[in-house]
DNA sequence: TACCTATATAGGAGCACACCTATACAGGAC
DNA sequence: GTCCTGTATAGGTGTGCTCCTATATAGGTA
């Protein structure tokens, strides 16, 4: 379902061929959603039989076309429907969990292992974060500045909420391996 | 892959039915995993064909048969390896985010409210990990004490870390309130 | 010359999972 | 007497996704 919502949302925000949708995911929603190429011309191609998006070929030299994917209003009433649905609390599926519940048996040293790769993930996923929330906070151009409107505002949260999060795991990693002694 | 590894963990503290390991990955697991109870019993099938666990029918009267699963040398030993192999950082799916990063163009009110009840969910999420926490943690009859071993740290670490998130997407939703003004 | 990257598309195969449904009997609640 | 809960099993159907592969051309790098 969600990532019909993804393309939807993307595609509101400006037409796209299904290349730029990828590079669009990698580039805003990467820290919340991933997607595989293969994944999105096929959701794209549901999205255009279902009559919430529409094909513009623009032709190219050189290059294949460009099909050109634009959200028709039916779309938009989809995204919106989406949006104002009941929030339902998200059934949780955490593989290093369930990896760290488990690897008591192989004894302490892999245990201190898995501890330490898992502190190099969230250390290289918090610096990525804060690199890309700087980008968003430095000042602008006066004459090119974005207007600081809602939108920007719950983007910006999102990366926040990325962040905290990074945090709070280094923090447990620490809490943990001191209970580990 | 990770249910079956979630189930051969199980099995390997103790044998059970694909009824008693649904009821075990409620109480134990479930802050972190969740799984459909006829997905258990698929999963466990595989496992039985694929010599990683064995029935042991288990005669009653006025009630089903018990099938006990009882995990094998093979079986172990592809837990093991799952164990050791290496830990890929996971790709994320968070509908929530998705939702706060589009739901803008529905205006302030729908986002307070969206904010509103994610803070609900994050509050009866917090005080059900504090709950089981406690539990966990309360002293228990000298005769009865369960071994203070590497297993049973690294499953209330599991839940420390639900509790650690839990906080910080509290204190996420606080500034972020603010933030909207 | 040969390879690698970027642009642009899309099918094949298969996994893991969720939602819904069905079967069967015991014991307690109302 | 009927309904609900607990114990115990399992199939049907469909979704959403990943991994791998294929096609075609331009331009830069070794």
């Amino acid at each position: 379902m969600s990532l019909k919502i993804a393309l939807l949302g993307i595609l509101d925000l400006a037409p796209m061929t299904g290349y730029d949708l990828k590079k669009s995911i990698e580039a805003s929603v990467a820290h919340f959603w991933s997607a595989d190429q293969s994944q999105i011309y096929r959701t794209l191609a549901v999205l255009v039989s279902d009559g919430l998006a529409e094909v513009e070929v623009v032709p190219q030299q050189g290059r294949p076309d460009r099909r050109e994917h634009h959200i028709t209003p039916a779309g938009r009433g989809a995204l919106n429907d989406w949006l104002r649905s009941p929030l339902e609390p998200e059934t949780p599926h955490d593989a290093f969990l369930m990896r760290l519940f488990f690897v008591g048996t192989l004894g302490v040293p892999a245990t201190r292992a898995l501890l330490r790769t898992r502190r190099n993930q969230a250390t290289a996923l918090l610096a990525a974060l804060r690199g890309v929330a700087e980008q968003e906070q430095s000042p602008r151009e006066p004459d090119d500045r974005a207007p600081d409107d809602l939108g920007r505002r719950l983007r910006f949260a999102t990366l926040r909420n990325g962040i905290l999060h990074a945090e709070a795991e280094l923090a447990w990693l620490v809490e943990t391996k001191e209970a580990l002694g």
